[in-house]
DNA sequence: GTACCCTTCTAAATCGATACAGTAGACCGG
DNA sequence: CCGGTCTACTGTATCGATTTAGAAGGGTAC
């Protein structure tokens, strides 16, 4: 069945190499004997040279992997990872370059570290893992290059990064909720704590959130909130089982059907901000005027949704990240970019409502 | 830099073969021998055989292929897709296989074609693609499994298929809708046309629609509406640009703002009909009274926002789809999955209107 | 006619591993 | 002490291509 370059070689009498050379570099022979070849190939059932083959004599496989974290299901329910990801694409697909979907599931470290060792790819992006299962010292290892949108500081020296202030941003969204007098505080994000349920937390120091973007963006918060005269300790922290509108609705219930209600809720995706407004409108509550929400991203539901969000450029970092890894710059300086973000005020936010202060 | 099997066997004295084994194939050699090997491994900073050359050793790659139309963006953008892609990986991933996601652009047919040939699989899905600039040539060329998930005709006779009765899917909607009383009929689908704009399009004959799954659709609608007595040439065709939210809405004014407005709007996917909501929520329409609204696919929104849908089971459509590619059965009877649908009637859907029988 | 170049093609080395057959030595029963 | 069976390892062929240096043949310049 499966045809090689030296079974049409043989058929034709030529050598291995001129084959080679009609499918990689028509150049070398003329057009008359590549046709020939071509042709036979075509008769014999040969359908061009073996990927895998090709790879191995070129160093060069064509692929970069993509790094997940939890049920692929879940990293692609946020539309912020799909525009991501479509950058990427973006970029590596003008290198004629594939996107390797790598998951990492949290049930079988050995399998997610297999998986990494052994994926056939040029290199890697981690773009919503968190050093998951010491992925990143199997990454490392392996000695290629890597790109990650997070975490400047826990990726090595080596690893190129994209990357946007997630602490200055998010504190421009909570110095716009002080800004409207909100003091009843409340910050919604998912997985701050290591219990996957929906409801308060106690989380006395923000500053000690293991995973990178929860802790810069609640940080973010936390910064507005004191600058304020507020104390920390009185914003009510949230945890949404996952990222999705449904857990950031269940979670959001806690804010606003307590006695004292929260008045401003900043979510730290839009995701879970678009589940807060769910929220309310099964409430009967209306956004910015009862209650103020933000959000972070600016996916484009939030613009249908009128919610007050943080803009990044998702599609821009994707594409930069598939440059970057691609093509790495040798100078230090160019291989981390920061891009700018800023805060799209929509409907959802509003002075808080008055006789709120207490 | 790179070290090697042999690097690592030469700087022990032991031979290639044992240094394999100590990472393939460990009841082969003294656990003493191994831990040894796989010190010194970590000292020469090896990080274990190279998966290239180990793929074309063993003739497997690990890895499948899934071809996407247009932007990666769009692709992800459906719920639906991306709920099947989550049924693909869970079963790929039981099987240490990763996805290789190939991007076919319609601005540039060569390079999509070559990405086909030159993608590094075991296998491909087509999940959402027609038959795209000749892919399907491309990838029957190599010979390898194919399993896709639609027209099962233009599909060779080797191709594994796992697909839904979609003409009767949709009848059913249909026959809701005409049992009903509805007589003032929409139908809404993505790329009726090549036109890439969102408005009225003249259909004469459906089952002329190249593209197999809105062929299919289409065609239910039109076969039920024909069952009750009706007329293919009364019910109005729209055209949404992309499968989106936004175009759904923009396509549906259409219907909803002429003279003699539609009474119902069946869309061929939930996206549209949420799409066609949103229009309507514009305009202070209630859906399931002033017009009736259904969908497809019965993604996790759907029920959130009380759409009328055909329930799909898309993430098991993955499951079994990675299962088959993985496990491809000898027998012809068992290549070919069929699996069942629902009507879920919500309250997006309702009689007609008093008086819109004209 | 010789020197030189260009085009077109070939031969051999190489990419980094795995598979399979085979060997050396230990151990055991009789 | 011999045949037989294990265990632990080795050697060689092989997977399917690309690459490099170089050879054959024809043409051109002087």
């Amino acid at each position: 069945m499966s045809a090689t370059l030296q079974t049409v070689a043989d058929a034709l009498g030529v050598s291995r190499s001129t084959v080679s050379n009609a499918y990689s570099r028509p150049d070398q022979l003329s057009p008359a004997l590549r046709e020939r070849i071509l042709e036979t190939a075509r008769e014999l059932g040969y359908s061009g040279p073996n990927p895998t083959a090709r790879s191995l004599r070129r160093g060069r496989v064509g692929a970069v992997g993509v790094l997940f974290t939890g049920s692929l299901t879940q990293a692609f329910t946020d539309p912020y990872a799909v525009q991501f990801l479509g950058g990427l694409a973006q970029a590596t697909e003008r290198r004629d370059t594939g996107l390797l979907l790598v998951p990492l599931s949290a049930d079988d470290p050995d399998g997610a570290q297999r998986a990494l060792a052994e994926a056939a790819v040029d290199g890697f992006c981690v773009y919503c893992a968190p050093n998951w299962q010491g992925s990143l010292a199997v990454i490392n290892a392996r000695s290629l290059p890597v790109v990650t949108t997070e975490n400047p500081t826990e990726a090595g020296a080596a690893t190129l990064v994209v990357s946007i202030d997630e602490r200055g941003a998010s504190r421009t969204a909570g110095e716009h909720i002080v800004g409207f007098g909100h003091r009843r505080i409340a910050v919604l994000d998912t997985w701050v704590t290591t219990e996957r349920r929906n409801g308060p937390v106690r989380l006395p120091d923000p500053e000690s959130l293991p995973f990178y973007i929860s802790r810069e963006r609640i940080c973010g918060v936390r910064d507005a909130v004191v600058a304020a005269g507020g104390s920390w300790s009185d914003v009510l922290v949230l945890n949404a089982r996952d990222n999705t509108r449904a857990d950031g609705a269940a979670a959001a219930a806690h804010a606003l059907d307590r006695a004292q209600r929260s008045t401003a809720i900043l979510a730290t995706t839009d995701v879970l901000a678009l589940g807060v407004l769910d929220a309310m409108a099964a409430r009967g509550l209306r956004p910015g005027h009862d209650v103020s929400v933000t959000g972070f991203d600016d996916i484009p539901d939030a613009d249908r949704s009128g919610l007050t969000t943080i803009h990044q450029p998702s599609t821009e970092k994707g594409r930069i990240a598939g440059e970057l890894l691609l093509d790495a710059p040798e100078d230090p300086a160019l291989r981390r970019k920061v891009l700018p973000t800023s805060l799209i005020v929509r409907s959802s936010t509003g002075p808080a409502p008055v006789g709120s202060s207490s």
